[in-house]
RNA sequence: UCCUCGGUAGCUCAGCGGCAGAGCAAUCGGCUGUUAACCGAUGGGUCGUAGGUUCGAAUCCUACCCGGGGAGCCA
């Protein structure tokens, strides 16, 4: 079979497509096409005296969406998509497709979430699934290519490790279970079978979150390394999400661009070196006056974009008047574009105050909020790596700093550009009686981790691990606004079909 | 759970107390180089639901339902 993505091997040649109708645009007896086949899309023209009578007929049937087979000699031509276009001698239907509901135009999150099931064929969710696989890819080959083993944790987990009430609950037999919310006490046990594993599956959450940045149910790679200590943690985190920036920036150019997305702040993450910074040199930041000097202009930046846009608007509605149609669209589309933005910065404008407020007034021991990671990442263009967080809002399993007992070995990576906290990691305390009265402090049961514990009795060795969120990764590198678009059918509050 | 914005034609929206509107989509017609094509015509409504105020409610009030954004929580 031929397919659109290698049209350039067949310049020439007669060949036959088989795909859907993206669009299509006619013009008496000359049809233009837009052919997707999965791979790409090809602008197909039928001429009406270049083809049988039959064919011309279904090319007036044809509608958005309709399966047909086009075969005709492929040309190069700049002005259409791909640089490629069918001259086009034949042409079958599979079947038309009536009234197909998502159409070139916008439409509303509501709409296109509920057609969840068509919204992927389009473009741009074509392009993110594309970055997606990449990316899923590129993952793989970093840990194969250094000797990691992929091993799965179990779905269903018996007890509530850390408290029930952000887990699913579920019927095991007569039993109740949980969905896992992690795999990472399973992969310390397999990192002491074979040294260095990761885990990729799902994780679930019933956190009743809804934000941009959260789902229910989304997909979490956690390496485990024995013998590894904080240090080296953060050092393999960091050549990892290089390796995958890496990779997307080479293989995946012409769907970045599909996605309309900035790429110099990525080159920057393929190439610099991520700023590392302790929780308490954190803390400091947020509260010192450089930050507040930079709020302050981020306040007077924001004010002088509403005035440009406001200007802007008057003038444009002023055209509006005398405009010829296509000019009228153009206008209207792009006043709704600068009300969405000005709604956007009224917003922004609303809560800075707030961002101040919660950054000047930051106590050292809280964890830091949404606003707060923001803050910390504007003056970076890479991820930073932040290190060394009170113990006391840390998890049980982490290592304590040897030099200061109040702090936990723990490390998250916060992505550029307001994308937030990607990797969560730390180095696991390793001592059975520390962890054993670690797990009594937490209020937990002992019984329970008896099997985890057994890890620390036979063999215990330093070792360390992080947890990549995979959803969140992809909206970062694809620049889309929200993680609900990243994953084919999300799962989020409310949320269950399609 | 809380704060905030919204629900009007298949879709995106305007109308905000006095006749239910536009663009796109659909249907019919025109056009041999279109790029969300264009031009002309036609059909299309439980104004989220229930109650209330009013001579009169899409518009004002109350409750509820659904959705967006955010807080908390988190990857």
């Amino acid at each position: 079979m031929v397919y659109i993505s290698n049209l350039s091997d067949h310049v020439d040649e007669e060949v036959t497509l088989k795909g859907w109708v993206y669009n299509y645009r006619s013009s008496g007896s000359l049809y233009f096409v837009e052919m997707r086949d999965g791979s790409g899309i090809c602008q197909c023209v039928v001429a009406q005296d270049a083809v049988s009578e039959d064919a011309w007929e279904q090319t007036e049937a044809l509608r958005q969406e309709t399966s047909l087979e086009i075969t005709g000699k492929v040309v190069e031509d700049e002005r259409s998509i791909g640089g490629h276009e069918l001259q086009v001698s034949d042409l079958n239907i599979y079947q038309v497709a009536e009234d197909y509901p998502i159409t070139p135009k916008e439409h509303g999150v509501e709409f296109l979430m509920e057609n969840r099931h068509l919204w992927l064929r389009s473009q741009k969710q074509w392009a993110a699934m594309r970055v997606r696989n990449e990316i899923i890819y590129a993952i793989h080959t970093f840990f194969q290519e250094r000797g990691f083993v992929q091993m799965d944790a179990p779905i269903f987990t018996g007890n509530a490790a850390e408290g029930t009430t952000n887990l699913f609950e579920t019927e095991y037999f007569d039993d109740q279970a949980y969905l896992t919310q992690s795999g990472q006490l399973y992969g310390e046990a397999m990192a002491m079978a074979h040294g260095l594993i990761y885990t990729f599956g799902p994780t679930f959450r019933a956190e009743k979150s809804k934000t941009r940045r959260h789902l229910t149910e989304f997909w979490m790679i956690e390496p485990e390394m024995a013998f590894y200590d904080l240090d080296m943690n953060m050092d393999l985190a960091e050549d990892f999400i290089k390796f995958i920036v890496k990779r997307v920036l080479d293989r995946r150019p012409k769907e970045l661009e599909i996605l309309e997305r900035d790429t110099s702040k990525l080159q920057k993450t393929a190439e610099e070196g991520f700023p590392r910074i302790s929780y308490t040199e954190a803390v400091e930041q947020l509260k010192s006056d450089d930050m507040a000097a930079m709020l302050d202009q981020m306040v007077a930046d924001r004010k002088q974009e509403v005035e440009e846009l406001k200007e802007e608007r008057e003038e444009i509605e002023k055209e509006r008047g005398q405009a010829k149609k296509w000019r009228k669209a153009q206008i209207d589309e792009r006043v709704i574009e600068i009300g969405k933005r000005l709604d956007e910065i009224e917003e922004n404008l609303r809560n800075i105050p707030d961002w101040r407020e919660s950054a000047l007034n930051f106590e050292w021991g809280q964890d830091f909020g949404g606003s707060d990671e923001t803050l910390l990442t504007m003056k970076y263009d890479t991820p930073v790596l932040v290190h060394r967080f009170p113990a006391a809002i840390k998890a049980f399993y982490m290592k304590r700093d040897p030099e200061n007992e109040k702090l936990a070995l723990a490390c998250d990576m916060l992505a550029p550009e307001g994308y937030g906290e990607i990797i969560g990691g730390s180095e696991r305390e390793e001592d059975l009686e520390t962890l054993r009265k670690r797990i009594n402090e937490h209020g937990l049961d002992e019984d329970i981790f008896s099997w985890y514990m057994d890890l620390r009795q036979y063999g215990s060795v330093p070792h360390s691990g992080f947890g990549l969120g995979l959803e969140r990764t992809v909206a970062w590198l694809c620049g889309l606004d929200h993680v609900r678009e990243t994953i084919p059918f999300p799962r989020m509050m409310g949320r269950l079909t399609p």
